[in-house]
RNA sequence: GCCGAUGUAGCUCAGGGGUAGAGCGUUUCCUUGGUAAGGAAAAGGUCCUGGGUUCAAAUCCCAGCAUCGGCUCCA
């Protein structure tokens, strides 16, 4: 019998014979490794434990064949688990539900929501009810210790196999994606077959740790002109206790929830009678705005930006001159028509600024011009994309709009990126996602603008990027039909990835709208155009902004500074005066005078997360001091008001993240 | 917009074919206290809206609206 040489990778080899499998071979090498392998890596290549080493390429000149475990506690390992998983979750819907049609069911390991989910047309439509049912028998399944099975067939054969079990989403993919001969892979004696690379687990017995999640619609291919599925969406985990922490840790996050938070601290609220996805700023969410906006001003007036005000609505005309009513006119509001004139309520700014540009011929000498505003934009977004703050149909964008010789626009957009990292860290964003979106080859986008003109925007962006130390991903396909941008996106509670700014580069509107400015030889030119947003949206800045600090705000954003907690109401008249000294400074105090212990009016200031607490009593009057209590740290001990609001004022001028 | 779920007091939620429930909050009274809940009483409801079934609907059925979880979209 022939034999073969077997290496663990970075351990020692063994002589076995050719016929065993991978998880016999890996058994010689590593007993231990061997017995925790959910699937193995073969000279790289990954694959089940069960494959005979004989179906798997020899190594030339008789090197050794590497073999390294996939192990728990690895990302491969979790995928293989979530994967099986996957598997295990159809197998159980086809046991319940015979004549489900199968879809695709992937392991998920970069979303925080959830571990896998599988797409299936069932014969009738599944309901919450359904899912404990479902994993019910996952477990009874699980528990029979089943095999995975692999079997590698001709492409024909896998056609016929599915078409004989009528799954026409199978053989689609098949015929989309398969080679000349296909892997598919069995559950034994159950009644699944799907069409897979793999690996998977050996066996079923592998999953002791699986829950189903939640259930919705997808549409099959991720289109939505093709036929919905229901999508299953579950989680998996080696042990029961990994998956008890990560449910609970869900939990946790679903208390920073923005909606919650907004209600509970009275930031703001959404009225159903007044409209769906209309923010309504209370007056704790008002004041916090008004700082995050005076921030804003402070820094475009540093940064020699012209602020700019400009209408709500304009001439329909504009829209069709812009090309937004082409574009993007599904998510604009209806025309409104006034003495034979249709308007329309605007989705962006950038005309407007462009109206101002062109209010009078520019000079070389003039630009760049730097237009900044707050602008509140209507965009008509489908009902069931509303979130929150997150997703609304009227917002403020800090939106401003470069206008810029060629020679200037690097200098310009590295301004920009210089901004966005200040503004991310004055507000404590740690964990920021960077993309760099370019042109990609879809044929339904008409992208305007030479391929050399992508080519060297992209790479002035990419370079910006890389100079300020700022890691990104490059996104093909991402970019606007007008040129390539950088944006940057933040988690919410959850993990749900929410884009706030931009930077992106324009090729088409100083084309549309025959921007010129005249240049040094006494000519017009096309002044280059860059839209720059660093909040994005007002309102998702401060929903995410809400969820990063589960409430409990930075001393500067915070709507109520101090909570002055008088023990008794003989010392009411002196907490009110401490308070209206500190309000006569710029700090926003509140008293409490409710006929409360001392320890329900901190509690309840806790509970509003407010960051300082004086508390007065007898010997605070006697003494002409105050007791302080910060949020965090708690009994700070006595000081003279003047010494606490040294201590605050200078925090707040600060924009300190925290009071320590 | 599409699929699923949900809709009961200001908030969080229980209940359920025949007087509408709790906790928190609110108001009033008592209490004047030293670092996360003092006591008592009261007020507070179109049980989302509209239709249907029924002697009787908040409860069952249908439709609509809104919200939640996704999908699609996202300048």
């Amino acid at each position: 019998m022939s034999e073969v040489n077997v290496q663990l990778k970075d351990g020692p080899a063994a002589q076995v014979p050719a016929s065993v499998t991978v998880g016999e071979a890996l058994k010689q090498l590593d007993r231990d490794a061997a017995k925790q392998a959910l699937a193995a890596r073969v000279n790289g290549h990954e694959v089940d434990l069960a494959r005979p080493l004989s179906a798997l390429e020899a190594n030339g000149g008789g090197a050794p064949i590497e073999i390294e475990p996939v192990l728990p506690a690895t990302r491969e390992g979790l995928e293989v688990l979530r994967h099986s998983t996957a598997h295990l979750l159809a197998a159980a819907v086809l046991d319940l539900f015979p004549g489900t049609k199968l879809g695709i069911g992937p392991a998920l390991l970069d979303d925080p929501r959830y571990g896998f989910f599988y797409d299936m047309i069932a014969p009738r439509m599944l309901t919450d009810e359904d899912l404990p049912v479902i994993e019910k028998r996952m477990r009874d399944i699980a528990k029979r210790n089943l095999s995975y099975r692999r079997e590698e067939i001709s492409k024909a054969e896998a056609l016929r196999i599915f078409a004989e079990r009528d799954e026409p989403l199978k053989c689609q993919l098949i015929e989309d994606k398969g080679g000349a001969t296909v892997s598919v892979y069995y559950i034994d004696n159950s009644p699944f077959i799907d069409f897979c690379l793999g690996p998977h687990v050996p066996n079923t017995n592998r999953l002791k740790a699986f829950k189903l999640l939640s259930l919705s619609g997808a549409y099959w291919m991720g289109d939505a002109t093709q036929p919905q599925m229901q999508r299953i969406y579950g989680t998996a985990f080696f042990t029961p206790e990994e998956l008890d922490a990560w449910l609970k840790q869900r939990q946790e996050a679903e208390r920073r929830d923005h909606r919650r938070l907004g209600r509970e601290l009275d930031l703001f609220s959404i009225q159903e009678q007044y409209g769906q996805g209309l923010i309504f700023w209370h007056p704790k969410g008002a004041i916090i705005r008004k700082q995050m906006e005076d921030y804003l001003y402070e820094e475009l007036i540093r940064r020699n930006y012209s602020l700019v005000y400009t209408p709500h609505i304009a001439r329909r005309e504009l829209w069709q001159l812009s090309g937004h009513e082409q574009n993007y006119g599904d998510s604009m509001f209806a025309p409104t028509k006034l003495e034979e004139t249709e308007f329309r309520l605007k989705p962006m700014n950038c005309p407007f600024h462009i109206g101002i540009y062109k209010s009078q011929q520019r000079s070389y000498r003039d630009l760049p011009q730097r237009y900044g505003e707050m602008g509140t934009v209507y965009r008509a977004e489908l009902s069931g994309t509303l979130h929150g703050l997150m997703r609304v149909r009227g917002f403020t964008v800090d939106d401003a709009h470069l206008f810029c010789t060629p020679a200037q626009i690097r200098k310009e957009i590295s301004d920009c990126v210089d901004f966005v990292v200040e503004v991310l860290k004055t507000f404590g964003f740690e964990k920021v996602k960077f993309e760099l979106s370019v042109k990609g080859n879809e044929t339904n986008k008409n992208y305007l603008g030479s391929e050399a003109d992508w080519a060297k925007a992209e790479t002035a962006l990419a370079e910006v990027l890389n100079e300020h130390g700022v890691a990104y991903e490059r996104i093909e396909g991402e970019g606007a039909f007008y040129g390539p941008k950088i944006d940057f996106k933040v988690e919410d509670a959850i993990g749900r990835l929410w884009q706030l700014g931009t930077v992106q580069w324009d090729f088409n509107l100083p084309e549309r709208f025959e921007l010129e400015y005249i240049a040094e030889d006494g000519r017009a030119h096309r002044p280059v155009m860059v839209h720059r947003a660093l909040f994005g949206s007002i309102e998702r800045f401060f929903g995410v902004l809400i969820e990063h600090y589960a409430g409990a705000f930075p001393l500067w954003l915070s709507p109520v500074q101090v909570a002055v907690l008088p023990i008794t109401d003989r010392v009411n008249e002196y907490a009110e005066r401490v308070a209206a000294e500190l309000r006569a400074v710029g700090l926003r105090a509140d008293v409490n005078l409710r006929s409360e212990k001392i320890g329900a009016k901190i509690r309840d200031a806790q509970l509003q997360k407010i960051p300082f607490m004086l508390v007065l009593g007898d010997r605070e009057v006697e003494e002409d001091k105050v007791a302080v209590r910060e949020r965090t740290q708690g009994d700070m001990g006595t000081m003279t008001l003047e010494e606490f609001k040294q201590m605050a004022l200078a925090l707040v001028r600060s924009r300190a993240l925290t009071n320590t």
